[in-house]
DNA sequence: ATAAAAATCCAACGAAAGTGTGATTGTAAT
DNA sequence: ATTACAATCACACTTTCGTTGGATTTTTAT
């Protein structure tokens, strides 16, 4: 069995040291380089062409994942799994829309560690379970929408159409009211999510 | 430490009698009840409350999936772990959109199932390395919907703060053009798009 | 029972958004 | 060199949106 091979981006000097010893170690892995910068990685990734970058995300300058966004489009067979000791959830998000096959903390062991790579090579997507979590999580749909405006039905109602783009008459067809009925409703759904525009509204409402 | 208390739906009664006893042999897990269909387990889950359910996907009338859509919403804090044969792309989809918390293979060790309990039950959200990898791919490169419009740049950057809701003028204020640029770049966005409202444009562009 | 909230409707106004047509300039492509 | 297109601006016009300030009738809650 051929051993994998892969690189390391890691700015804390000791911890690269102490985990690419590690790695060394490890029959699977074959540890080609190491960085302690994004700069310095990305000037010699295309030599190298690892199979696998382990990544930490929090680098001195240009941070793991801008240098994955970079990457990825050039490169779009190498793997990244990302490293790190937060669980910012917009990093991760960020990090997975980037392209990151795997996410996983630095308090993983090293036997963890070398088990993520080997199944990111087999084609797994290694997690830490919280952060399978988050990504679990993001797929429930969203059904706190309202509560925190709490709008009545009808308001949901027509903040729904809304949101499908539905023109003022098409919304007072569809329900069979006003014009002025359905004005008056948006304009109370505005005041009550402190917004001045449909697409504030949606804003506020979905997304972020 | 307190057990898990779970139940389980499958249909094939070979393998429920199988992994119940299983799992009965578990400190961890208590089972309270198994079902061979999704109908009798939905007429006694509101008396059991159990914690988790262990839930196939493939029960003969009422499926799984459609079982834990009604149930849900009903019991949001109900835990469902997926248990199926299949790695159906698009069954995997609705089964987590619809609110499952972990899904795993049939092909998964006795072991290997208590330890998805277990760290379901923790906040986790077990899942075959198969499945996370399609999970995280998910999430991979959404960016290929503009390609499909071509809109230019400079169409792209109006539709951009057209998304966050800014005014034409402000629009206009912002990238140092005309008011009357921003009506045609909008006007040729609309075009391209097939839509006419900034509403219609950012559902076709985002969400689905 | 009574007050509060929700849902309905009216009118009129200004501010935006969207449509149609056309023109100019620079830049890329062939 | 010519074509093609992107980006810019203009004007006229229609439609829709959002605001303001009401009024009436149900529902719901206390």
């Amino acid at each position: 069995m051929k051993a994998i091979s892969i690189t390391i981006v890691e700015d804390d000097k000791e911890l690269l040291k102490g985990i690419s010893n590690t790695l060394r170690m490890s029959d699977e892995v074959n540890v080609l380089a190491t960085y302690t910068n994004a700069e310095d990685y990305m000037r010699e990734v295309e030599k190298l062409k690892p199979e696998i970058t382990l990544m930490d995300i929090g680098l001195p300058k240009l941070s793991g994942i801008d240098c994955m966004k970079q990457l990825k489009p050039l490169f779009p067979k190498m793997e990244f799994l990302m490293w790190t000791t937060f669980e910012d959830d917009e990093k991760i998000f960020d990090a997975l829309k980037a392209g990151a096959s795997g996410y996983i903390l630095k308090t993983a062991t090293a036997q963890q560690l070398v088990q993520a790579i080997c199944d990111l090579n087999k084609g797994g997507s290694p997690m830490s379970s919280s952060i399978a979590s988050k990504v679990i999580r993001s797929f429930h749909a969203p059904e706190i929408k309202q509560s925190h405006y709490n709008l009545t039905k009808r308001e949901n109602e027509i903040l729904e159409l809304l949101a499908k783009g539905y023109r003022y008459k098409e919304i007072a067809a569809k329900l069979f009211v006003s014009l002025e009925t359905v004005r008056s409703h948006v304009h109370h759904i505005y005041e009550k999510l402190q917004v001045s525009s449909r697409t504030d509204a949606l804003n506020k409402i979905y997304r972020k």
